[in-house]
DNA sequence: TTGTCGATATTCT
DNA sequence: GAATATCGACAAA
């Protein structure tokens, strides 16, 4: 049997695994994710993770979001994204990759010289703002501001934990084109357009604050102590940024099958084996 | 499995 | 007029 054929099917048997149980192939946690500590490391009566401010109990509020860029891109991995749409059903997605993007000195950035639009007003807005912009005419993308002016966060891919066949509506309605393939579940919300599809954010929830919004929220993912390696790779579609282009500002889950765009020479630099 | 290409609107030059 | 933090169809290998 070639090589190349038996590692295909040794890698589909792993990421069957991750599929059945995203948890349980967790290694243990980097020192370098100060934020992701247990709440219950964090003292009984100011918990981050569970200021609650309009009765969802395990809603991350403002603290959360108020950390730069690179830690809080960390720290949005395994927790989960839900999306309450008009007739009240709930859309969940835990997130498995990211982008941090800095602000003024980062030439990949919407914000990069200090530029300041009615586009990315957002990118300036407090943290936990989200925004939302249409890319190539066409699709949206879905940032979080973060602490540090113009910074903020993209997120890529979510592992869809609920309101699947709803999702898969809203994929089907917005594509455009044949309309008649059914989207695999990997095919959900592994990108940061199709995510947007998938949970139906658009340009109206630009400027809306993910702490507070009755729509959207995020909440704690329990992962706990045992988490997937975080492998940190350059980001995508960002075009010839000078030295930015080649940044390790994009962080996702290694071995999850709903990540958009696996990066193996980032994950040998990383883990180290 | 990999590469190429068109769609499409807003922003910036 | 060019570029763009993307996606999906299709062809080739």
């Amino acid at each position: 049997l070639p090589l190349s054929r038996r590692m295909g099917q040794k890698k589909r048997m792993a990421e069957k695994e991750l599929q059945q149980s995203p948890l349980d192939t967790a290694q243990s946690p980097s020192p370098k994710e100060p934020h992701l500590r247990p709440a219950s490391s964090l003292g009984p009566q100011r918990s981050i993770y569970f200021s609650s401010p309009k009765g969802h109990p395990a809603r991350l509020g403002t603290e959360f979001f108020d950390q730069p860029a690179i830690p809080l891109a960390r720290a949005f991995l395994g927790q989960v994204l839900v999306r309450r749409l008009a007739d009240g059903t709930e859309l969940r997605g835990r997130i498995v990759e990211t982008e941090a993007y800095l602000g003024p000195e980062d030439e990949a950035a919407h914000s990069r010289g200090g530029r300041q639009t009615t586009r990315n007003r957002s990118m300036f807005m407090k943290p936990g703002t989200l925004y939302v912009y249409i890319i190539y005419g066409m699709y949206f993308c879905m940032n979080v501001s973060s602490q540090g002016d113009g910074a903020c966060v993209l997120l890529r891919a979510l592992e869809p934990l609920g309101g699947l066949e709803t999702m898969r509506q809203l994929r089907n309605n917005l594509r455009k084109g044949t309309l008649s393939r059914t989207l695999k579940d990997r095919e959900l919300c592994n990108g940061p357009s199709k995510l947007c599809q998938a949970l139906a954010i658009d340009k109206s929830f630009d400027q809306r604050d993910l702490a507070q919004d009755e729509a959207m929220w995020l909440e704690n993912g329990l992962l706990g102590p045992r988490r997937p390696a975080v492998v940190a790779a350059a980001r995508v579609g960002i075009g010839n940024a000078g030295e930015w282009t080649q940044k390790p500002l994009r962080f996702y889950f290694q071995g999850s099958p709903w990540v958009s765009v696996v990066d193996k020479a980032a994950e040998q630099k990383n883990t180290q084996t």
